[in-house]
DNA sequence: CAATAATTTGGAAACGCTTCCAATTTTAGC
DNA sequence: GCTAAAATTGGAAGCGTTTCCAAATTATTG
């Protein structure tokens, strides 16, 4: 008495309300008010309604930790991400968080950023029962852990990575195609000369996007200049200078095609910075559409990810899994679609 | 055992290792085991060695549950975002975990994506229980739900807010000694038309930023004009427009102050769009200093707030108010400081 | 050297829930 | 109307810790 007494005190809420309190109530055992609870079907109408009532009354609200400790799952996933600078992640999370609401199953964030390090040893700590089930955004070097995870028979979705050789529950987006009709539209529109920025060319996405710059080039017969490939690696600054370096070329592009948004941004700031226009000097278009890029001026013309979907789409297959281990789930593709805004227009003719 | 078999080979990981394996294997009691997993000062030097040598060789890691049901508390600490849209929360989020990290406390994350009625739900959930504190970044409408906060002692920071009335944790930034700075320091050059887009209005910042560029202008006897502040909410298209309307008024601003960087972004876009450039004819100036700004062309002028030190503060706080109660900790404010990059300078002679 | 105090340890009772087994009650079948 | 099957319920054994109490061991003191 005296021990709960003083633990009561610095118990900071006053939930007391057990499970037990509401079998007396509802004049049940407990294990039957477990049952309600859990929406078993072994219960009678009648009495669920009651005990559903003095739930309510008193005010009861499950411990999880009690339930997972009892129940073997801790209802909540872990969420590993590279950082939060950008919108991009945000909008991911956003549909996360959507599906997990509905679920009641929580989220634990991880950022690593960006230190690749990191990934291993939270997926390691994590995978140690902290968690039910892991969602992977942008992993970096997944290589290292999803052969443990995989062998541990651990839960876990990958969003937006691809090409680890291994099938695995993943959730992407068309990247090559969205990359190939982008280009193509650049160059039905007259370009000739395109300047392509690349993303981290470790992460398969960043791959996928040049592939389908370069195929559009073939098909349309347009010989690839290296010289108009720059690589970067997803940062504003690496669209501001790759552009530059790009607009420097004796013969420059007329159009560059970022592989991300937040490099389109660099890249119009470095157009701007030497006095042309976009999109009447140079086109520009971007990838992802994160929010932002329809509330800069001009309007970015982008390749939209279905973002907030992919969160969504991976949260679904994680919980999939979580409730049918045994069914098989492989890789997802949702389709991306460009977006035309104001950031691009028919080149001017200069020869002219 | 069977029922053990079948449960096992649902289980995902390995880790079966509980205290129990070690106390055997330690050839002690499970409470000494227990005692130096919990630096207990209680224990044999010798035999906190073997215990901690056994941990180590069978792979112990304690599991989470169950320490927080025996032990009454969670430790995990939520964490309520408006959204993860721009860099600012990333930011602050970056600073709560690396002091996390430190102390070995998870991070729940709860995100309202904007709605105001969803900060008082997850408040009152995640108080009953699932949590042991709570950090609350940029809140909305605390008034709702402090109040019941504080009646049952939950522990809780509150991360760039003020003007509650009510005394309470809170970790916060000099926001009118920055906005006074900077805009001393536009008049200081010449500046004497000076426009100003605030924040949204029912968060305490935007307020003291306002105050303090009310207060330059009076310590430098520059009439206020009504007509230069501009009322925004925080977004990048706020900024376009506030700045459009600006520089569309007849005796148009020669420097523009922006309540965020965000807006800033869209004040710049707003004025080369109109064939103006930046600094030469406006000058513009954001606060935060989040990382986008330093990574744009002109690299934006801004009032740095030191947003990762707020994140580790208001945390050290919470872990301090976790671990004694008692002591009473009120607001802290950490100091502004003004950034000079590129997007400001000297007006334009007009006149001459 | 006995007696007392301090240190260290073992043991067991929670913590709040899930789940299995068995007992009881109800329903169906003939 | 009686038996077998099905539905419903109660009871209890964990889940892996923490923590309190008491026992055992060691050190201290007069």
């Amino acid at each position: 008495m005296s021990k709960k007494g003083v633990s009561a005190s610095k118990q900071a809420t006053t939930s007391k309300v057990t499970i037990v309190d509401v079998a007396e109530k509802a004049g049940v055992s407990l294990g039957t008010v477990s049952r309600v609870i859990n929406n078993d079907i072994h219960v009678a109408t009648e009495t669920r309604e009651r005990v559903l009532a003095v739930t309510k009354e008193l005010g009861y609200v499950a411990n999880r930790q009690a339930r997972s400790l009892a129940g073997g799952k801790t209802n909540t996933i872990g969420v590993i991400v590279r950082d939060l600078g950008t919108g991009y992640i945000g909008e991911i999370i956003r549909g996360i968080d959507s599906e997990l609401n509905l679920s009641g199953v929580d989220l634990v964030l991880y950022t690593t950023h960006r230190m690749v390090s990191k990934e291993a040893s939270y997926v390691a700590s994590l995978a140690q029962g902290m968690v039910d089930g892991l969602l992977l955004v942008l992993p970096r070097s997944p290589v290292d852990y999803i052969g443990t995870l995989m062998e541990h028979n651990f839960p876990f979705v990958l969003i937006d990575h691809q090409g680890t050789g291994t099938d695995c529950p993943a959730v992407g987006a068309t990247n090559w195609q969205g990359a190939y009709n982008a280009t193509e539209y650049l160059i039905k529109m007259g370009h000739q000369r395109i300047g392509f920025i690349t993303g981290s060319m470790d992460l398969g996405c960043a791959e996928d996007r040049l592939q389908g710059y370069r195929s559009a080039l073939r098909t349309h017969h347009i010989t690839e200049d290296a010289e108009l490939i720059y690589e970067g690696d997803f940062l504003q600054t690496d669209g501001y200078t790759g552009a530059s370096a790009l607009l420097d070329l004796p013969n420059p592009p007329t159009a560059i095609f970022a592989s991300n948004d937040v490099m389109a941004m660099g890249v119009m700031d470095a157009v701007r910075n030497r006095g042309l226009r976009v999109p009447n000097d140079i086109s520009v278009i971007g990838f992802d559409n994160i929010p932002q890029s329809a509330m800069v001026f001009p309007t970015l013309t982008t390749v939209q990810q279905p973002l907030e979907q992919m969160g969504r789409v991976a949260t679904q297959m994680l919980l999939g899994i979580l409730k049918t281990p045994e069914k098989e789930s492989g890789r997802i593709e949702l389709p991306t679609e460009l977006l035309v805004r104001n950031s691009t227009s028919a080149p001017i003719d200069r020869a002219g």
